[in-house]
DNA sequence: ACTGAAACTGCAGCGTC
DNA sequence: GACGCTGCAGTTTCAGT
Protein backbone atom coordinates (compact mmCIF):
# COMPACT_ATOMS: atom_id res chain seq x y z
CA UNK A 1 0.00 0.00 0.00
CA UNK A 2 2.16 2.36 -1.70
CA UNK A 3 1.33 6.13 -0.21
CA UNK A 4 0.11 8.77 -3.19
CA UNK A 5 1.30 11.78 -3.59
CA UNK A 6 -1.13 14.07 -5.09
CA UNK A 7 -0.92 17.76 -6.05
CA UNK A 8 -4.12 20.09 -5.70
CA UNK A 9 -4.48 19.98 -9.54
CA UNK A 10 -5.10 16.15 -9.09
CA UNK A 11 -7.71 16.44 -6.50
CA UNK A 12 -9.17 19.24 -7.92
CA UNK A 13 -9.50 16.41 -11.03
CA UNK A 14 -10.68 13.48 -8.70
CA UNK A 15 -13.41 16.08 -7.55
CA UNK A 16 -14.69 17.11 -11.10
CA UNK A 17 -14.96 13.19 -11.87
CA UNK A 18 -16.91 12.39 -8.39
CA UNK A 19 -19.35 15.11 -9.87
CA UNK A 20 -19.62 13.47 -12.89
CA UNK A 21 -17.31 10.85 -14.22
CA UNK A 22 -18.24 10.78 -17.98
CA UNK A 23 -17.06 14.24 -18.22
CA UNK A 24 -15.10 14.92 -21.59
CA UNK A 25 -10.96 15.74 -20.78
CA UNK A 26 -11.25 18.94 -22.56
CA UNK A 27 -14.07 19.85 -20.18
CA UNK A 28 -11.85 19.18 -16.93
CA UNK A 29 -9.01 20.62 -18.80
CA UNK A 30 -10.72 23.68 -19.21
CA UNK A 31 -11.74 23.46 -15.72
CA UNK A 32 -8.04 23.09 -14.25
CA UNK A 33 -6.28 25.51 -17.23
CA UNK A 34 -4.42 22.24 -18.64
CA UNK A 35 -4.32 20.72 -21.81
CA UNK A 36 -6.34 17.55 -22.70
CA UNK A 37 -3.42 15.52 -22.46
CA UNK A 38 -2.28 16.44 -19.62
CA UNK A 39 -5.37 15.71 -17.77
CA UNK A 40 -5.46 12.21 -19.71
CA UNK A 41 -1.93 11.46 -18.39
CA UNK A 42 -3.06 12.43 -14.64
CA UNK A 43 -5.85 10.36 -14.85
CA UNK A 44 -4.02 7.58 -16.13
CA UNK A 45 -1.58 8.00 -13.57
CA UNK A 46 -3.75 8.04 -10.53
CA UNK A 47 -5.49 4.57 -12.20
CA UNK A 48 -1.89 2.99 -11.98
CA UNK A 49 -1.41 4.47 -9.11
CA UNK A 50 -4.06 2.93 -7.48
CA UNK A 51 -6.01 6.13 -5.92
CA UNK A 52 -8.46 5.69 -8.67
CA UNK A 53 -9.92 2.10 -8.30
CA UNK A 54 -12.98 2.41 -11.48
CA UNK A 55 -15.53 4.56 -12.78
CA UNK A 56 -19.36 3.72 -12.13
CA UNK A 57 -23.12 5.13 -12.62
CA UNK A 58 -25.29 5.64 -9.51
CA UNK A 59 -28.53 4.34 -9.37
CA UNK A 60 -31.77 4.92 -7.29
CA UNK A 61 -32.31 1.38 -6.09
CA UNK A 62 -35.70 3.29 -4.66
CA UNK A 63 -36.75 3.82 -8.38
CA UNK A 64 -36.11 -0.08 -8.87
CA UNK A 65 -38.44 -1.34 -6.48
CA UNK A 66 -35.57 -2.24 -4.10
CA UNK A 67 -36.91 0.70 -1.18
CA UNK A 68 -35.42 -0.57 1.71
CA UNK A 69 -32.43 -0.29 3.47
CA UNK A 70 -31.16 -2.45 6.69
CA UNK A 71 -27.97 -2.88 8.66
CA UNK A 72 -27.68 -6.25 10.24
CA UNK A 73 -25.62 -6.62 13.28
CA UNK A 74 -23.98 -10.10 13.42
CA UNK A 75 -22.23 -12.27 16.09
CA UNK A 76 -21.13 -15.73 15.91
CA UNK A 77 -18.89 -17.99 17.53
CA UNK A 78 -15.75 -17.73 17.86
CA UNK A 79 -14.48 -20.34 15.86
CA UNK A 80 -16.21 -19.01 13.01
CA UNK A 81 -13.84 -18.09 9.80
CA UNK A 82 -15.19 -14.69 9.44
CA UNK A 83 -13.86 -15.17 5.66
CA UNK A 84 -17.11 -17.59 5.31
CA UNK A 85 -19.18 -14.79 6.94
CA UNK A 86 -18.31 -12.23 4.23
CA UNK A 87 -18.54 -15.29 1.33
CA UNK A 88 -21.87 -16.01 2.68
CA UNK A 89 -23.15 -12.26 2.93
CA UNK A 90 -21.47 -11.19 -0.73
CA UNK A 91 -23.46 -13.58 -2.75
CA UNK A 92 -26.37 -12.70 -1.99
CA UNK A 93 -27.84 -9.78 -4.07
CA UNK A 94 -29.38 -7.88 -1.35
CA UNK A 95 -26.08 -7.57 0.18
CA UNK A 96 -24.77 -3.96 -0.40
CA UNK A 97 -21.68 -3.92 1.57
CA UNK A 98 -20.39 -5.94 4.45
CA UNK A 99 -17.74 -4.74 7.26
CA UNK A 100 -16.10 -6.94 9.60
CA UNK A 101 -15.69 -5.21 12.93
CA UNK A 102 -13.17 -5.39 15.91
CA UNK A 103 -15.37 -5.79 18.72
CA UNK A 104 -18.86 -6.77 19.13
CA UNK A 105 -20.63 -7.09 16.83
CA UNK A 106 -18.47 -8.84 14.68
CA UNK A 107 -19.74 -7.83 11.62
CA UNK A 108 -21.73 -5.27 9.79
CA UNK A 109 -24.12 -6.09 6.84
CA UNK A 110 -25.41 -3.39 4.82
CA UNK A 111 -28.73 -4.70 2.78
CA UNK A 112 -31.16 -3.47 0.45
CA UNK A 113 -34.50 -4.98 -0.06
CA UNK A 114 -37.87 -4.61 -1.81
CA UNK A 115 -40.06 -4.79 1.18
CA UNK A 116 -40.04 -5.56 4.78
CA UNK A 117 -41.03 -9.47 3.65
CA UNK A 118 -38.23 -9.65 2.18
CA UNK A 119 -36.02 -8.25 4.70
CA UNK A 120 -37.64 -11.11 7.06
CA UNK A 121 -36.12 -13.50 4.41
CA UNK A 122 -32.72 -11.74 3.79
CA UNK A 123 -32.22 -11.99 7.32
CA UNK A 124 -33.50 -15.78 7.89
CA UNK A 125 -31.39 -16.74 5.30
CA UNK A 126 -28.22 -15.24 6.85
CA UNK A 127 -28.88 -16.70 9.99
CA UNK A 128 -29.16 -19.95 8.54
CA UNK A 129 -26.32 -19.81 6.83
CA UNK A 130 -23.68 -19.24 9.34
CA UNK A 131 -22.97 -20.12 12.76
CA UNK A 132 -24.81 -17.04 13.43
CA UNK A 133 -25.19 -16.42 17.69
CA UNK A 134 -27.34 -13.12 16.93
CA UNK A 135 -28.54 -10.55 15.10
CA UNK A 136 -29.88 -7.24 15.20
CA UNK A 137 -31.67 -5.35 12.79
CA UNK A 138 -31.37 -1.41 11.96
CA UNK A 139 -34.27 -0.58 9.89
CA UNK A 140 -32.92 2.75 7.67
CA UNK A 141 -34.83 5.60 7.71
CA UNK A 142 -33.13 7.79 5.81
CA UNK A 143 -29.64 7.99 4.12
CA UNK A 144 -27.12 10.85 2.96
CA UNK A 145 -24.04 9.87 1.42
CA UNK A 146 -20.99 12.16 0.62
CA UNK A 147 -20.53 10.70 -3.11
CA UNK A 148 -23.60 12.34 -4.37
CA UNK A 149 -22.50 14.98 -6.77
CA UNK A 150 -24.69 17.66 -8.68
CA UNK A 151 -27.11 16.14 -10.85
CA UNK A 152 -25.23 16.58 -14.21
CA UNK A 153 -26.33 17.81 -17.45
CA UNK B 1 -41.54 7.77 -6.29
CA UNK B 2 -42.62 6.32 -9.37
CA UNK B 3 -41.48 2.90 -10.47
CA UNK B 4 -39.45 2.36 -13.76
CA UNK B 5 -39.69 -0.20 -15.49
CA UNK B 6 -36.91 -1.58 -17.06
CA UNK B 7 -35.98 -5.25 -19.45
CA UNK B 8 -33.07 -6.75 -19.65
CA UNK B 9 -31.39 -4.66 -21.88
CA UNK B 10 -31.34 -1.94 -19.81
CA UNK B 11 -29.85 -3.99 -16.86
CA UNK B 12 -27.33 -5.14 -19.15
CA UNK B 13 -26.38 -1.36 -19.89
CA UNK B 14 -26.69 -0.59 -16.05
CA UNK B 15 -24.14 -3.55 -15.31
CA UNK B 16 -21.77 -2.46 -18.23
CA UNK B 17 -21.92 0.79 -16.50
CA UNK B 18 -21.40 -0.05 -13.20
CA UNK B 19 -18.29 -1.95 -14.07
CA UNK B 20 -16.88 1.06 -16.22
CA UNK B 21 -18.89 4.01 -16.28
CA UNK B 22 -16.68 6.06 -18.93
CA UNK B 23 -17.09 2.91 -21.36
CA UNK B 24 -18.24 4.41 -25.13
CA UNK B 25 -21.31 4.01 -26.86
CA UNK B 26 -20.31 2.23 -29.20
CA UNK B 27 -18.88 -0.57 -26.82
CA UNK B 28 -21.62 -0.51 -24.77
CA UNK B 29 -23.82 -0.82 -28.17
CA UNK B 30 -21.89 -4.04 -29.25
CA UNK B 31 -22.00 -5.73 -26.21
CA UNK B 32 -25.89 -5.58 -26.48
CA UNK B 33 -26.33 -5.85 -30.12
CA UNK B 34 -27.67 -2.42 -30.53
CA UNK B 35 -26.86 0.61 -32.24
CA UNK B 36 -25.26 3.70 -30.14
CA UNK B 37 -28.09 5.90 -30.64
CA UNK B 38 -30.31 3.08 -29.01
CA UNK B 39 -28.30 2.67 -26.64
CA UNK B 40 -27.40 6.57 -25.70
CA UNK B 41 -31.28 6.63 -25.62
CA UNK B 42 -31.76 3.99 -22.98
CA UNK B 43 -29.03 5.86 -21.08
CA UNK B 44 -31.19 9.23 -21.86
CA UNK B 45 -34.55 7.81 -20.31
CA UNK B 46 -33.05 5.79 -17.31
CA UNK B 47 -31.58 8.93 -16.15
CA UNK B 48 -34.85 11.29 -17.24
CA UNK B 49 -36.81 8.43 -14.86
CA UNK B 50 -34.63 8.63 -12.20
CA UNK B 51 -33.06 5.39 -12.45
CA UNK B 52 -29.92 6.66 -12.93
CA UNK B 53 -28.63 9.86 -10.91
CA UNK B 54 -25.15 10.07 -11.76
CA UNK B 55 -21.68 9.04 -12.91
CA UNK B 56 -19.00 8.73 -10.70
CA UNK B 57 -14.93 7.94 -9.77
CA UNK B 58 -13.97 5.21 -7.40
CA UNK B 59 -11.19 6.06 -4.99
CA UNK B 60 -8.77 3.99 -2.82
CA UNK B 61 -8.69 6.34 0.47
CA UNK B 62 -6.34 4.12 2.08
CA UNK B 63 -3.99 4.98 -0.89
CA UNK B 64 -4.56 8.52 0.29
CA UNK B 65 -4.08 7.65 3.34
CA UNK B 66 -7.06 7.64 4.92
CA UNK B 67 -6.82 4.29 5.91
CA UNK B 68 -9.33 3.40 8.64
CA UNK B 69 -13.36 3.35 8.60
CA UNK B 70 -15.71 2.97 11.38
CA UNK B 71 -19.56 3.27 12.25
CA UNK B 72 -20.57 4.88 15.07
CA UNK B 73 -23.94 4.79 16.34
CA UNK B 74 -25.54 7.46 18.07
CA UNK B 75 -28.30 8.23 20.37
CA UNK B 76 -29.49 11.05 21.51
CA UNK B 77 -32.28 12.65 23.25
CA UNK B 78 -36.12 12.56 22.11
CA UNK B 79 -36.34 16.65 21.96
CA UNK B 80 -33.22 16.43 19.21
CA UNK B 81 -34.05 17.41 15.68
CA UNK B 82 -33.06 14.57 13.72
CA UNK B 83 -32.21 16.64 10.59
CA UNK B 84 -29.66 18.55 13.02
CA UNK B 85 -27.72 15.58 13.38
CA UNK B 86 -27.61 14.92 9.49
CA UNK B 87 -26.60 18.39 8.68
CA UNK B 88 -23.80 18.35 11.53
CA UNK B 89 -22.28 14.95 10.16
CA UNK B 90 -22.59 15.60 6.64
CA UNK B 91 -20.04 18.96 6.95
CA UNK B 92 -17.35 16.80 8.65
CA UNK B 93 -14.98 15.82 5.85
CA UNK B 94 -14.99 12.78 7.46
CA UNK B 95 -18.39 11.54 6.86
CA UNK B 96 -18.86 8.92 4.58
CA UNK B 97 -22.28 8.57 5.16
CA UNK B 98 -25.11 9.18 7.32
CA UNK B 99 -28.30 6.75 8.31
CA UNK B 100 -30.97 7.84 10.71
CA UNK B 101 -32.68 4.76 12.26
CA UNK B 102 -36.30 3.26 13.34
CA UNK B 103 -35.14 2.35 16.69
CA UNK B 104 -32.37 1.93 18.66
CA UNK B 105 -29.53 3.40 17.96
CA UNK B 106 -31.08 6.92 16.39
CA UNK B 107 -28.48 7.37 14.18
CA UNK B 108 -25.43 5.32 12.34
CA UNK B 109 -22.34 7.51 10.65
CA UNK B 110 -19.98 6.52 8.25
CA UNK B 111 -16.79 7.32 9.02
CA UNK B 112 -13.14 7.08 7.03
CA UNK B 113 -10.35 9.25 8.58
CA UNK B 114 -6.31 9.04 8.99
CA UNK B 115 -5.62 7.43 12.12
CA UNK B 116 -6.55 6.15 15.32
CA UNK B 117 -6.23 9.77 17.46
CA UNK B 118 -8.11 11.65 13.89
CA UNK B 119 -11.40 8.99 14.91
CA UNK B 120 -10.86 10.03 18.35
CA UNK B 121 -11.13 13.85 17.38
CA UNK B 122 -14.14 13.09 15.21
CA UNK B 123 -16.01 11.72 17.08
CA UNK B 124 -15.41 14.43 20.08
CA UNK B 125 -17.05 16.57 17.67
CA UNK B 126 -20.07 14.70 16.93
CA UNK B 127 -20.38 14.36 20.83
CA UNK B 128 -19.79 18.23 21.32
CA UNK B 129 -21.94 19.18 18.62
CA UNK B 130 -25.19 17.22 19.11
CA UNK B 131 -26.88 16.62 22.26
CA UNK B 132 -25.77 12.89 21.65
CA UNK B 133 -26.25 10.92 24.91
CA UNK B 134 -24.67 7.91 24.33
CA UNK B 135 -21.91 6.64 21.20
CA UNK B 136 -20.72 3.47 20.31
CA UNK B 137 -17.81 2.98 18.18
CA UNK B 138 -17.21 0.21 15.24
CA UNK B 139 -13.91 0.10 14.03
CA UNK B 140 -13.61 -1.74 10.63
CA UNK B 141 -11.28 -4.40 10.20
CA UNK B 142 -12.44 -5.22 6.36
CA UNK B 143 -14.54 -4.25 3.72
CA UNK B 144 -16.43 -5.52 0.70
CA UNK B 145 -18.59 -3.11 -1.12
CA UNK B 146 -20.97 -4.41 -4.17
CA UNK B 147 -20.07 -1.51 -6.37
CA UNK B 148 -16.83 -2.82 -7.30
CA UNK B 149 -17.20 -3.65 -10.46
CA UNK B 150 -13.67 -5.78 -12.50
CA UNK B 151 -11.23 -3.13 -13.09
CA UNK B 152 -11.25 -1.55 -16.53
CA UNK B 153 -8.72 -1.94 -19.25
C1' DA C 1 -25.30 8.18 -42.54
C1' DC C 2 -23.01 12.38 -41.82
C1' DT C 3 -20.53 16.06 -39.35
C1' DG C 4 -18.33 18.15 -35.63
C1' DA C 5 -16.19 16.82 -31.33
C1' DA C 6 -13.52 14.02 -28.49
C1' DA C 7 -9.90 10.65 -27.42
C1' DC C 8 -5.41 8.84 -28.29
C1' DT C 9 -0.43 8.98 -29.64
C1' DG C 10 4.15 10.71 -30.91
C1' DC C 11 7.23 14.41 -30.60
C1' DA C 12 9.61 18.21 -28.66
C1' DG C 13 10.31 21.78 -25.02
C1' DC C 14 10.84 22.97 -20.19
C1' DG C 15 12.10 22.74 -15.31
C1' DT C 16 13.88 19.82 -11.33
C1' DC C 17 16.93 16.84 -9.13
C1' DG D 1 21.59 13.82 -18.30
C1' DA D 2 17.48 11.37 -16.69
C1' DC D 3 13.04 12.11 -15.22
C1' DG D 4 8.54 14.08 -14.92
C1' DC D 5 5.29 17.04 -16.82
C1' DT D 6 3.59 19.86 -20.34
C1' DG D 7 1.56 21.69 -25.07
C1' DC D 8 0.85 20.88 -29.89
C1' DA D 9 -0.57 18.54 -33.97
C1' DG D 10 -2.00 14.46 -36.63
C1' DT D 11 -4.88 10.39 -36.69
C1' DT D 12 -8.59 7.60 -35.28
C1' DT D 13 -12.72 6.93 -32.99
C1' DC D 14 -16.93 8.59 -31.02
C1' DA D 15 -21.20 11.40 -30.10
C1' DG D 16 -25.30 13.65 -31.68
C1' DT D 17 -28.54 14.84 -35.11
Amino acid sequence: MAAARLDSTDHEILSLLREDARRTLADIAERVTLSTAAVKRRIDRMRDEGVITGFTVQVDHARLGWGIEAFTELRFLGTTNVHDIVQTATRMPETQAVFTIAGDPDALVWLRVRDMAHLQRTIDEIRRSQRVTSTKTLIVLERWTRDRGPRPR
